[in-house]
DNA sequence: GACATATTTGCACAAATGTGCAATTAATAA
DNA sequence: TTATTAATTGCACATTTGTGCAAATATGTC
């Protein structure tokens, strides 16, 4: 993993490693279908302020998908990329153990 | 996911999700032996006591394992128990898309 | 148009975080 | 014992971060 991979993982790792920001996640997990801002606001009791900055850091890190209809933004969990990180970083750490033998 | 569960899982990405964290963690990713501190700074160039601090952060998170002989301390990668915590995480954000259905 | 609703932005602020340097502790070597 | 090496800790500091409130923006409805 180079600088700049490392950069961008980090980025992804620190978006999701912060209480509110991962209940966001959570509750986007069991939902089917696209929520909006409001209907967020109840999983964690912060400002609705509070909770429009955190879906933008969570989508700007390219772990949600946003799509604007109205006057509603409505938030899905991008369950494909997500889960493609996650996997490759576990992939790496665990398989280098053979790699490096 | 319950909120001690997810807070327990924030721990763990917020100690990933720092630069020179998961710098130091991808270098323990490609050795095959515990490394000591001062083998790792080698790949940050930041102070001994700022990696001393990374490396207990680290260990804190449950991401290393520390081993202590004499002056030195050893640490080496929890290859199974990262490895682990990510594919878990990554199973209940893809999983969940067909639970919801 | 006036008004209501959904969301963002500006501002302020406290708390957390990453950092370097100097001093300290711990263990070995001379 | 003294000196050396490995690592941590205390202190200070700048930056980032999470937060709430109020104001602004954007879109829909009357």
């Amino acid at each position: 993993m180079n600088p700049a991979e490392i950069e961008e993982t980090a980025i992804l790792l620190k978006a999701l490693g912060e209480f509110n920001r991962l209940s966001l996640v959570c509750k986007l997990c069991e939902c089917k279908t696209p929520q909006n801002a409001m209907c967020l606001c109840e999983c964690c009791s912060v400002d609705a302020s509070v909770v429009s900055r955190h879906l933008k850091t969570l989508t700007q890190a390219g772990i949600l998908k946003l799509e604007k209809k109205g006057r509603e933004r409505s938030y899905s969990l991008d369950r494909v990329n997500v889960a493609k990180e996650l996997r490759s970083l576990a992939a790496k750490i665990e398989a280098s153990d053979l790699a490096a033998a």
